[in-house]
DNA sequence: TCGATATACTATCGATCCGATATATATCAA
DNA sequence: TTGATATATATCGGATCGATAGTATATCGA
């Protein structure tokens, strides 16, 4: 599942600007997959080219033309095809955070605090984007739903564990000395 | 906190070669950082080069020289450097199974259900590599922990809720209709 | 004893991808 | 009027990664 792949399975649902699909990678998609405009462009660019999705330039007064990507048939097939071929498909992490965190016994206990701050602090926006989408999108399908649910699930488990040791820490630290 | 940083910082606990490093990639880092040698080689190469690490090549009977690496004064104080510096550090999931799932409609039940009950697995034998180590390693340190905690929670709460679903799911199909 | 497979170790190439940046205009707020 | 912010396009350089290749030993089953 690459972002071409992505991108065209977004199109099954409607016709959509590359500015637009941005929108979708930031929203529903943030909690699991990133994609920004060096990657969107060039893949809509590919597609074109290999007839998956049409693509209309529309003039707009003011404004630059818009170039709005519409799925073919020969894309819809494709997508349902490379949905059905692939058997293992990756679920990776790559978290600085817990990186830095590997680590914890080279930091002070406050930046160490700062971090799981900020970390929970990012969770709870990200769960609000959640909440907000369900809120708004009243007929969600079985897919998104579960996807959905799933980014819930993790980042309230996340936060809690998160929570839980940082309240911990803030204890020794405090009780034991005090810091410049 | 890139690959360089990263290898810098488990060359704190002690050389190693970059076989072994893969090794630690694939061990406690698999859950929250993936590397190949594609990109710990030349790391380690630029590390070198930069003068924050040592390379000492040995020789042995039989097998390819072994490279061994070791962090120098330079090197500890450019890692501690770097973990104090950057204030933002990002926690990004890419998760193509999470992007097949959410074209879940496009695919039979069957197919979904094979693809929950691989994810399942993947799960519970990260699972059991995390709890083997945690039996290996008696004096794990505070940030070692608190990862290996986070990855296990994170995964148990996503075992549960796949479970969960799938076995809605399988209920739902089964009574419903006879397949193909 | 032959071939397959695993372990130990090195290394690179091509493809993909991604962050940063540039360009243009209109609107809204200070 | 200055400067954010939103709409919309696009690209480049660099990071990274998966796949692959090469070399030697050891084990294991047929």
């Amino acid at each position: 599942m690459d972002i071409k792949t992505l991108c065209l399975g977004i199109l099954t649902s409607g016709e959509a600007t590359g500015y637009d699909l941005k929108k979708r990678f930031e929203g529903t998609f943030s909690h699991f997959y990133t994609a920004g405009y060096g990657s969107i462009y060039p893949a809509l660019a590919d597609l074109a080219e290999s007839g998956m999705v049409t693509c209309t330039e529309v003039a707009e007064q003011g404004k630059p033309a818009k170039k709005i990507y519409r799925i073919t048939e020969k894309g819809t097939e494709s997508f349902k095809k490379s949905l059905g071929g692939n058997e293992c498909p990756c679920h990776k992490v790559k978290s600085e955070f817990l990186a830095m965190m590997y680590f914890a016994q080279f930091m002070d206990p406050k930046q160490v605090s700062g971090l799981l701050q900020h970390r929970l602090e990012h969770i709870e926006s990200t769960l609000d984007m959640l909440e907000t989408i369900t809120a708004t999108d009243s007929d969600e399908q079985t897919g998104p739903a579960f996807v959905r649910g799933f980014g819930e699930t993790i980042l309230k488990a996340a936060h809690e564990y998160i929570s839980a040791y940082k309240a911990e820490q803030d204890n020794t630290s405090t009780s034991g000395h005090q810091a410049a």
